[in-house]
DNA sequence: GATTGACATGCAACCGGTTGCACACACAAG
DNA sequence: CTTGTGTGTGCAACCGGTTGCATGTCAATC
């Protein structure tokens, strides 16, 4: 059997990507000079350096990653593995890593681990030698696994607090502060927590935030879980709610709360004049309706700083113990009102 | 200022990863001998090959891609280029091409062109040298300008429709045709269209679907535009559509058509008993409330084929115009029902 | 007018593999 | 003893950049 090499059609006109040594040839110049043009441009005199940058543009040139990789042992190129793309929560986050990286001049390679450990293992194991660092979203890895990882490559990590490595944190406590406050004094005594994944960070952590909060204004707390934690999961976990006597629930995030949505809307609960529903993430609070009432997640900066700090990393600029808390807040949309008791007993009467 | 050359610590003692050339010097042969090794063990003699494995074995040695990628042209890596990857059509359609590429042992490279046609070129150019082809989703470039692209690197094209150039369309004629067969039904005659992007393929399509099946059914058409193309795009329009005198809204896609549930709500006009509204994509259709009656696209699907196609092409596996159509169909749930005008003047009293 | 830098560019080696071609050697047939 | 046919290896060029060092130019300085 015959192994063809596979290239294309030579020579710029007819179907080549373009290389130093074309403009240089074109130009005149040597292919040291080229190069230079991109990476060292003040060595070079200013008018050839534009000679050779608008030759190149004409040209639709692009320095070639892999043999400036194989050169300099920097690929350009880091990796970004999240549990699952289609979660709405990384879209935001996805996008701002990539034009981040795309700001210096890095790709990003993309990685769903569908929520798997072994499969995250394997996409880690895959990318390493072809990347610079990676940033690891919501991983489902082991502590140890993960500083195993990091000895390789520079790893940043998002919703993931692990000591010692560098990390970036959506921190809800803030939000789930403001959103039982906001309920408190809506006149609600009784709240349920409608949890997520058992093992996320996420979710421990808004669980713990909870607790103390609604401890603060003395009120009870009814703790579920829905499994999966999607639209159905959330779906499914109605009937445990009204039976809990809650007359508002936080949900682990904005899907969770739709599906809880729907499903009181199936019973016959009218959200917010019967029951209050607090999602998390707003991630499409604002682009569903009706408007969510939830809590604000800066997942698209998190993303942003994630690549910042890797790039820091890589580059060798970078320090310390970096661990970047993000705050967050209570967006009040139209899925929370006055607590149905409150009401039955008299004044609000706020509007009609 | 030094430029360090940054290279990581590794596995042999004296901190350098091995190469061919070590195991080369170290048992007496060229360095071809130990490159065949690995890609070409049927060229040399079986106890030369062991000999070879095992010497790389105790050294820890593995091929580095980045050099044979140089050498061979295969980077075995793909780019993906979306218009915006928060738009909820490209999340499934995002994982489903990494999943389809991971399968095959490759990776994908993501890039968001902001639905910006520069953008995009730069995107592309960048990415072309270091890739074995691309995807183009949803591509705002001018046929040439994409053709001149696919003639440096296999190019598949998603939802655009250029001749003799591989792509992947999510056609929403057979899910409109459908669509208006069940507003007719339901005894709507005058309808409303909120459509996209002007640019885009997909807007296009779908304005020229409804416009022949309007006419099938006798009903009247007011076309409207959501500008931009998102929730407030769509909100935007409910005054033109009231004014309009529709029963019966068909959006652009399905965040639009909730930007105009959004609207209707703030005027008092209720859904379905009032006003019928039809999404297009069922992307959050089934994950918000209430659940949205869209036209299903199966935009996974697209990912995936387009991903197998380029694969195919890169592989040189494949062959001739490859067009490939899926095509939709309506799926029913809650913002549909009997025009008003309908159920004033009596009949169908269908169900209840 | 010769000396000295500073500056701009070229030369050539190198990164770590792959591969077309040539060569050496073995063995069989003429 | 040639000639022919394989077979297993080595040589060297190449992929597309980067970079240490050498060279050439020109103006400022002595």
């Amino acid at each position: 059997m015959l192994r063809l090499r596979y290239r294309f059609p030579m020579a710029t006109p007819d179907g080549t990507v373009p290389t130093i040594s074309v403009i240089a040839k074109e130009l005149g110049v040597s292919r040291s000079t080229v190069s230079r043009a991109f990476t060292r441009p003040d060595l070079l005199r200013p008018e050839t350096v534009e000679k050779v940058l608008a030759k190149a543009q004409t040209l639709g040139y692009a320095p070639n990653k892999v043999a400036r990789a194989l050169s300099t042992g920097q690929n350009g190129v880091i990796a970004l593995i999240v549990p699952d793309i289609a979660n709405p929560f990384f879209p935001p986050l996805i996008r701002a890593a990539q034009v981040g990286a795309d700001h210096q001049d890095f790709c990003v390679l993309l990685g769903d681990s569908a929520e798997n450990p072994a499969q995250e293992s394997r996409l880690i194991t895959r990318f390493t030698p072809q990347v610079d660092g990676l940033v690891l979203a919501a991983s489902r890895l082991e502590d140890a696994a993960l500083a195993e990882y990091a000895r390789r490559r520079p790893v940043v990590l998002i919703n993931r607090d692990v000591p010692r490595m560098p990390r970036v944190l959506t921190d809800s406590h803030t939000g789930f502060m403001q959103a039982i406050a906001h309920l408190a004094e809506l006149g609600h005594e009784h709240l349920a927590y409608v949890g997520g994944p058992p093992g996320a960070w996420s979710d421990h952590q808004r669980r713990r935030g909870i607790a103390a909060a609604r401890a603060d204004h003395g009120m009870t707390l009814t703790t579920l879980q829905a499994d999966p934690a999607t639209y159905d999961g959330g779906k499914a976990t109605v009937e445990a709610i009204l039976a809990s006597g809650a007359t508002a629930v936080l949900a682990y995030d904005d899907v969770v709360a739709h599906g809880v949505l729907a499903g009181l809307t199936e019973h016959g609960v009218r959200v917010p004049e019967d029951m209050s529903v607090i999602g998390c993430d707003d991630v499409f609070a604002a682009t569903t309706y009706p408007p969510l009432t939830t809590i604000s997640l800066r997942c698209a900066e998190a993303g942003k700083i994630a690549v910042s700090v890797l790039l820091d990393l890589v580059a060798g600029r970078s320090v310390g113990d970096v661990r970047h808390s993000l705050d967050s807040h209570l967006i009040v949309r139209a899925t929370t009102g006055p607590a149905p008791r409150a009401r039955r007993q008299g004044p609000p009467a706020q509007g009609s």
